[in-house]
DNA sequence: CGCGACGTTGATTTGCCTCAACGATTGTGG
DNA sequence: CCACAATCGTTGAGGCAAATCAACGTCGCG
């Protein structure tokens, strides 16, 4: 139940839902509990659902041919998580979604998501913002990315996601960052 | 002319807005003649406009302390092209936005648009999927800087702008893709 | 023509990876 | 509750991809 109200709270920072909206969208979310090491996506599957975190950690994660994990995405509390390039084009999955820890989640599927967002345009806003404001995230990691080194990029991280940093194992966050785990560990030895 | 014809042609790939809904974006529009090398973003101001290309390419980069530019996007024909996050969250921009040719634009205001969209759903949902298609895109580009080589990133480029790749100086290339100037001419050499 | 911007090429250096061995911690079954 | 394996992080030696620095060629343009 808490779940609801903190993703309504979410919502709320941008929008203003109707009582009548609000219900149809609550309507729509099923609260799925999950276990540490469990998989919500794997790759070949249509990701039908997106997630919001109620409780827990995630990673989305890409496998290479040669079997190097990437990961592309964290996901804590009041964050969403899916492999959206599969939700949104409705195609199979490339990625993993995999819980670090044991957690609990509001999954809502495409079709309802986009039957809502046509039913109640106040939705469509609250999607269409939240889209842009990870797509406006991507662009400063992309930034980071291509402009600093190993070392500055751990600390940009840590600066801004100190609390991640202590959460999820070293190797993911390695992958994260465009580095080996035994890299970061050197980097984390002269700090 | 032909530019909002383009522009109408790509809104309807994806929703059907009717003629006065139509109508009313088309005069939010405001077409803009640009010279090469000259700035339609600058670093400091903030980003009002959001810019449709009718024709022309661009280029979006951000300049660090030491002096060096790092290519975030390219845009053609048919793109959208802006400093996002400044555009989105209406502060003051960190990006400059070149003309890497003389070209036209669509410019539509912030303001404008958002008004728009509150008064023909419609647009909203054109907006909320752009912005989808975009961060999908940006999370590809994500995983293509942690995971492969400069000369892996060169050739998947290559693969999927070949256009591009003649079209734009090739230092801006080199910084897109996250490598010197000079290391991309090695590449290319060995090719 | 001559200057400045751009691309090329080579010599050298370095940031980061690879590989391998070794602790520390966790969890699992006897 | 202990023993053992598995997982994860650490450390070091050596190697490679890509950066840096510098010189030179070429083209477009004032």
């Amino acid at each position: 139940m808490s779940g609801y109200y903190s993703l309504l709270q979410n919502i709320e920072r941008y929008v203003a839902p109707g009582a009548e909206a609000r219900e149809a969208f609550f309507s729509i979310l099923r609260e799925v509990v999950v276990k540490k090491r469990q998989f919500i996506v794997q790759p070949g599957f249509v990701c039908i659902h997106q997630s919001y975190v109620v409780q827990g950690s995630f990673r989305a994660f890409f496998l290479s041919d040669q079997g190097v994990e990437h990961t592309l995405q964290f996901a804590v509390e009041d964050w969403f998580i899916s492999d959206f390039n599969s939700y949104i084009n409705q195609t199979p999955a490339s990625l993993f979604v995999e819980a670090l820890e044991n957690g609990r989640i509001l999954q809502m599927a495409h079709d309802d998501v986009e039957a809502l967002c046509s039913r109640y345009p106040v939705f469509e806003r609250y999607f269409r913002i939240v889209a842009q404001k990870s797509f406006a995230f991507a662009q400063r990691r992309i930034l980071s990315n291509i402009g600093k080194s190993a070392e500055q990029r751990y600390l940009e991280f840590y600066e801004l996601y100190p609390d991640i940093v202590g959460r999820v194992p070293q190797y993911a966050l390695a992958s994260y960052l465009g580095m080996t785990p035994e890299f970061l560990s050197k980097i984390r030895k002269r700090l």
